[in-house]
DNA sequence: GCGTTGCGAAACTTTGTCGTATCGAAAAAC
DNA sequence: GTTTTTCGATACGACAAAGTTTCGCAACGC
């Protein structure tokens, strides 16, 4: 036993790895990703590059392309927003105003991207994708649709399934198809107005 | 002159081109980019190992990767149909039931991936493949929702880029959350009921 | 100071693709 | 039969990227 306490991280030997190489690998991952249309079109020494790094750095913390992409990935989780439940309106507004946001991020986009794309080549990838971001938020809005049923602020006889597809795609498509430039101009209402559209509908009634 | 008369098409001299050749490889193409996650993914190699043809059969025709897809895209353009203009619910249940069939195949998806994620690779291929495939439907759609408008069968409030992206997210985000198999099962009425919630809304009023 | 480990840079091997060239055989016109 | 062109197959050089190794230096514990 040595006078060095037996705190248990037990602290190896030698130069401790770089955080800041860590972040700056990851960091120039996103930055690439969102840059690329697929991960085969990401190269590991562009990446190196990107952050300023030697390749042998980052091969000695992910031993391959896809583990660093996952790990990547990982850290753009951001937390759903709370629900104030007051109103499946309100509710929904907030929803959608978090994915308008998303959506016209770059680095929010190539999760999307990913998960729409890469299934036949990164399965693995892929699925932890789906069930560590999409996943959560897609139950979410499923749960507060279906709360709106039950209170009896949304037609008794709503099909959730395709209001969730609905809600998403109506935010997805509008803003990839005005572009998030465009999107943005008018944001702060955007949320809004697309909600109000869904839940009136098209119809003159 | 000689005793051959001057047909004008002025056949060339030697072998002629195979058609069937021809036919393979942009078949060969179609399959291989819907199963890549890009255009850099795609290999003439192995278009050319698909279509039982030598690479040379290939660059004699196309001198290079992107003109052999622009025209293997070309092919896939199905003409827009006739809408009966009877009624707006029809008119969008007929355009749905368009989108809904190509969003479950496979080669359809591929021009919508095309279309969306290699914008800052191949710009000339993107611009081409909307104007001659996305943006008609797009204007179609847009006309038929203008037309509901002034006939009244739609608000006369209607943000027609919001009804827009409905309609299209809609479809889309159903058909690949749910599955191509899945939305095969039920797809006899999927179009209609898509339809009448977009037409609807989802409020209980 | 010493041993150990991480650092970035660079060289290296391997693999895959591009685009070209070459080959003998086949298909057409004459 | 001769000529011309295309056919599929294959080999080639150039290049890009993957992943490994080496090198000299830096950072840590002891």
């Amino acid at each position: 036993m040595t006078t060095r306490d037996e705190t248990r991280p037990a602290r190896p030997a030698g130069r401790p790895r770089s955080e800041k190489a860590e972040k700056a690998i990851i960091e120039a991952t996103l930055d690439l990703i969102s840059e690329s249309a697929s991960i085969s079109d990401l190269s590991i020494e562009a990446i190196a590059a990107r952050a300023g790094v030697g390749k042998t750095t980052i091969y000695r913390r992910w031993s391959n392309k896809e583990d660093l992409v996952v790990d990547a990935l990982a850290v753009l989780k951001s937390p759903l927003p709370p629900l104030a439940g007051r109103s499946v309106r309100e509710d929904l507004i907030t929803c959608m105003e978090v994915m308008r946001r998303e959506a016209g991020d770059v680095r929010g986009r190539c999760v999307m991207n990913i998960a729409m794309n890469e299934n036949d080549r990164h399965p693995r990838l892929v699925e932890r994708v789906r069930q560590a971001t999409l996943q959560p938020r897609q139950e979410a809005l499923r749960a507060m649709l279906q709360r709106g049923v039950e209170t009896g602020e949304l037609r008794a006889d709503l099909d959730v399934a395709i209001a969730t597809a609905m809600v998403v795609g109506t935010v997805m498509w509008y803003v990839k198809s005005a572009g998030p430039g465009e999107a943005g101009a008018d944001s702060g209402t955007l949320a809004e107005r697309l909600a109000d559209h869904i839940l009136a509908g098209l119809s003159d009634r």
